[in-house]
DNA sequence: CTGTTAGCGCTTTCAG
DNA sequence: CTGAAAGCGCTAACAG
């Protein structure tokens, strides 16, 4: 059967008590005799012991686990219909892949024994199953349609972090990426190219938040480089192929996918990446070394913002204050950015 | 405070036992008076009681918790480096992704309470940790290596569902994609458009347990189709530029990734695709739209498997012998494939 | 420095 | 049909 902290205690002659407080390894205002504790190591490692986590967890309020709730992908979304340009759901499961691999990679770093994951669902749902499961959750919001997750549970009882929005209330904190910084960066490099009638493509403000952000930091590029006047946007192929035709000569777009409808729209319009226009992305989607050429476009670093999750919620729990942060993105250039 | 079960009782004017027994909804040899049960679950609900996780996985010394350990993407392997075609790590993520949306689902939809995720780590770690603190196991291997991770867990006290491989002990079940049918699908595909000449590209029975198994399907429906002698295999981009130029038609590629750079190499060598020669890949990867202006390909089944082994494995916990299961796949068909 | 004791919140016999 | 009592395995006070 199962070992218990007693068949340890008996083996190493000592008491249960001692073997928990060696096993901890926690200070303790009078420490322990460096050779008992050696022992009792020793013969715990013998005997392959290993604490049972439900009574650890019922002793000590505390699970040693983080929760975390990624966006709903509804069995309705297939991934791959066929024939069909239906890239949106399985790029979301990317990102979900990536940040999972980055909460893994961290909480393992980190020591947190595992992560619970449990998929959006009714409201409440998680808030109710996760309860005494965790110490804290991160909530992983599907950027691209809003959810009252948050607003179903209470950060004073579960120390909580958002990833991916910068929208949360004072008690949560947040891990984004930099999207802002990132169609800024794009825009510099078009911009360092030569070109200067640049036209984003995207739903702007009118879309999500981080569509939102991503023209802002266009609008900020084309602002410091005096360009101001110029700032055009759209979200219309037959808007965008006049307005190439009327000089601009090239594009920032929303995200890789939309860099992907910008490519064939010109390519049927008889215009060629990048000769005729630049072409810049976002996301650096698999994939995205396909989309015209190779596309240039921004890195957006889901397994690092994971990271930095696992860090801000472990500090949360620390007892630190609510963290907002920004991780970095990088530019990747690739072949469908060209000098003017 | 935390509500315990002697709240409610009181609340309910019973006995802590009798919420119990109402709130687990277990069968007993004499059922609850239907009036009484109904009103412990209005006060209980009322009050926003939750049973503690801890308390009530100690006493029944089961979790209702699954727990996935998937393969380490190591930090070392970064996504998306610059310029360069490192879609690897990526696609694996995106699996990765894939596969936990499906777990995820069918969980919830099979009202386990959640899945604890752990990476692949050192070897021997996962299972200490994670001991206790789920019923049961589903290991996702990374196919691309080998890991030893199943022979350092005992199937007799923790079931096991090893997913993403056909090769498994005894005891242990496993869920699969189909990768033999799905090569053959995609080979018949060829085959019914007139093609004769078809070249098999990738590593096959030297590669990995699913790329010999890819190569197997082609070798199956070439076979089926009398063409047994016609077999050829190649990795070499030179050669396949010579096949070509000596009459073959068509190319199964192992991964979509390979096809990515056998169109690459037909282009440079001025061959088209579709026009000279038919192109066939594997997975539907994200991005696959782009590749050959659309690439045709199997659609790898991954969130569908995913879900098949929660299934396969909270038939295992019902006690259930182990199962085998392949999850079909189904061909996706784009633009890089015509009639010869 | 180590052992004894009590009890975390729940479920499950076993009596009533 | 319901309640009382015991105890799952561990840790944290508190004695020694």
């Amino acid at each position: 059967m199962k070992l218990k902290i007693k068949d340890v205690a008996t083996a190493a002659g000592v008491s249960p008590a001692t073997v928990s407080k060696v096993l901890t390894g926690q200070e303790v205002a009078y420490a322990i005799n460096a050779a008992t504790a050696e022992r009792v190591r020793r013969v715990a490692l013998e005997l392959g012991y290993v604490p049972d986590a439900a009574a650890r967890n019922l002793r000590t309020g505390r699970t040693g686990q983080l929760g975390v709730v990624l966006a709903a992908t509804s069995p309705s979304e297939p991934v791959g219909e066929l024939g069909e340009l239906n890239a949106a759901a399985a790029l979301r499961r990317t990102f979900d892949g990536a940040i999972l691999a980055g909460l893994g990679e961290a909480a393992r770093q980190h020591g947190v024994p595992a992560l619970v994951v449990y998929p959006e669902g009714p409201e409440g749902e998680a808030a109710r199953f996760l309860d005494g499961r965790i110490d804290g959750l991160l909530v992983s919001r599907d950027p691209l349609r809003p959810h009252q997750l948050l607003d179903h549970l209470d950060p004073q009882r579960l120390p909580l972090v958002a990833l991916w929005t910068q929208q949360t209330p004072d008690a949560v904190g947040h891990v984004d990426a930099d999207h802002r910084g990132g169609t800024r960066l794009a825009t510099e490099h078009l911009l360092r190219l030569g070109h200067q009638q640049i036209v984003y493509y995207g739903a702007g403000r009118e879309g999500p938040e981080h569509f939102a952000l991503r023209e802002q930091g266009y609008q900020d590029a084309m602002r410091a480089a005096g360009l101001g006047g110029g700032i055009q946007r759209t979200h219309a192929s037959g808007r965008l192929v006049s307005l190439v035709e009327g000089g601009c000569t090239a594009v920032v777009a929303e995200t890789d996918l939309a860099a992907a409808a910008v490519a064939r729209t010109l390519n049927v319009a008889g215009l060629r990446v990048p000769q005729d226009v630049s072409l810049v992305g976002f996301d650096d989607m698999v994939g995205a070394e396909f989309i015209a050429g190779g596309l240039t476009t921004v890195y957006h670093p889901a397994a690092e913002m994971a990271a930095q999750g696992v860090v801000t919620l472990l500090a949360r729990l620390a007892g630190h204050p609510p963290e907002r942060l920004l991780v970095p993105t990088r530019l990747v250039v690739r072949r469908s950015t060209a000098p003017r």
